[in-house]
RNA sequence: GGAGAGAUGGCAGAGCGGUCGAUUGCGGCGGUCUUGAAAACCGUUGACUGUAAAAGGUCCGGGGGUUCGAAUCCCUCUCUCUCCGCCA
């Protein structure tokens, strides 16, 4: 969440750029800054009176041990009266304190001032392209046709046993979906990341900490019975292990990656782009997640996306970069470059990495922060990509690679997958 | 799943109703000594809020209660440990 301080010094500021994110409820701005200042003059007020109680009780304390029972008993009563005279003023605190924090979860991270202006997907920036598109055959196959051609991927089967949108890999398409995870892993981890196998399921303060909650509540699985939630992405987790935590400055940056299942309900999405893999309930993604010095945090952020750049590349697929536009960024983050491989025989773009810096938009939520010398601790930047989420990247590469011979393993992959071909 | 024990500062570990935000040890930091280091000795060492700086307030797993006053008593939740049962 925003730091309320920062609002107060820079409010032309915030109101023009959550304009710029195409943020309309522009009164909680105010709202916020009213409810702070209730609270301080409450708080105020509060300790003032509970100063007058400490005292008190401890001079009664005093009384008692001198056996002045009857004195003693006098200031009892006087207490009493302040803490009738209290009890409001600390009922309202409350109320306005958590009015406060509901108010200030509303607001989405403020967009860095390179987000281009835009309220649509269309009005994203191409940042560059690289590969090249390869020249299919007139017949070329999509993937899910390929799959079962080739037998790699069974739809019909996940369905029977769990629902659509759960396919089950078989083969060399469980193989290959294998071997792109160890080699994701392995080249963030050649790139100074250190790899976590986090839990997939993450309590309530976990979720809020990434800003999953309370805003994306109903795109999680939610187990019930141990009020679990089942994460959508390696980043709930990952970035959690640092929650409550004080850092030395010298223990930045911290650099983690993670292969995770991740559980996503699309709900509202139905009937967009479901064919196959393009949007799936249960997928594999690499993640890496970084926590970074304040002023270092966009060094960090060009830092992460040429290392994703460069493991799309070893990967010889045709992609794009985006950088995402104020309307279509996440809610949580300051700047967000998106990567899309080109689907020749979908002749579509699909998105397979998202890479975002955060600034201390979560860090404040989970209190993340670190210390340098003997100054107060401050808050960590953080930022995360996918390096690479796997169904669409499979996709890509079924479909690119089609020959007449079968489908050409990248080289890259080779070792990994134990052929250079499938058929 | 059953029975019992426990959760205190970076760690260890006291305190079990009245200046306790907390004795002490270790670790960390600073200093004395030393050519340097070790040892020894001295000092220092949590966070949040608040302020121009203070003062003041809050935090002893989370939440609630009793009391003039709680780390200390009660309730509840979570977690950890030991024993038994079950199990990959």
């Amino acid at each position: 969440m925003l730091q309320v301080p920062f609002i107060r010094q820079n409010k032309e500021f915030v109101l023009e750029r959550l304009a710029h994110k195409q943020f309309k409820e522009l009164s909680l701005v105010d709202e916020v800054l009213a409810l702070d200042d209730k609270r301080k003059q409450l708080t105020m007020a509060y300790d003032d009176t509970q100063a007058k109680i400490k005292s008190a009780s401890e001079e009664i304390g005093k009384l008692m041990k001198q056996g002045q029972r009857e004195e003693a008993e006098q200031r009892k009563a006087a207490v009493a009266a302040l803490k009738q005279q209290q009890q409001p003023i600390n009922d309202e605190l409350n109320a306005t304190e958590q009015l406060l924090h509901d108010t200030l979860i509303k607001l989405p991270n403020l967009p860095a001032a390179a987000v281009p202006a835009g309220r649509t997907p269309e009005e994203n920036v191409e940042v560059r392209q690289g590969g090249s598109t390869p020249a299919l055959p007139a017949n070329a196959l999509p993937h899910w046709d390929l799959a079962k051609k080739y037998d790699l991927i069974d739809f019909e089967l996940g369905n029977k046993i769990t629902g659509s949108g759960f396919p089950v890999y078989k083969n060399r398409g469980a193989r290959l979906q294998r071997a792109l995870i160890q080699y994701f892993l392995d080249y963030n981890i050649n790139n100074g990341y250190t790899e976590y196998q986090p839990p997939y399921l993450v309590n309530a303060d976990t979720a809020y900490g990434t800003g999953q909650l309370p805003d994306k509540e109903g795109q999680m699985y939610f187990v019930g019975e141990d009020k679990l939630y089942l994460i959508p992405t390696a980043e709930v987790p990952v970035t959690n292990i640092y929650r409550d935590e004080i850092l030395k400055d010298t223990d930045l940056p911290i650099k983690m990656t993670a292969y995770t299942p991740c559980f996503r309900r699309e709900a509202g999405s139905y009937g967009k782009d479901v064919r196959g893999l393009n949007r799936v309930h249960q997928f594999d993604k690499v993640e890496v997640v970084q926590l970074v010095h304040p002023e270092k945090s966009y060094d960090a952020l060009e830092d992460m996306v040429a290392h994703v750049e460069a493991l799309v590349q070893s990967l010889q697929l045709p992609y794009r970069i985006l950088r995402l536009c104020g309307g279509d960024m996440g809610f949580t983050s300051a700047l967000t470059y998106d990567f899309e491989v080109y689907s020749a025989a979908q002749q579509k773009w699909l998105e397979v990495s998202s890479v975002s810096n955060f600034e201390a938009y979560q860090a404040n939520r989970m209190k993340i922060r670190f210390k340098d010398g003997g100054g107060k601790p401050q808050l960590v930047h953080t930022l995360n990509g996918s390096s690479l989420a796997l169904p669409r990247i499979l996709a890509c590469i079924l479909e690119n690679n089609q020959a007449a011979d079968g489908i050409h393993i990248p080289p890259v992959l080779q070792a990994y997958f134990g052929s250079g071909k499938i058929g």
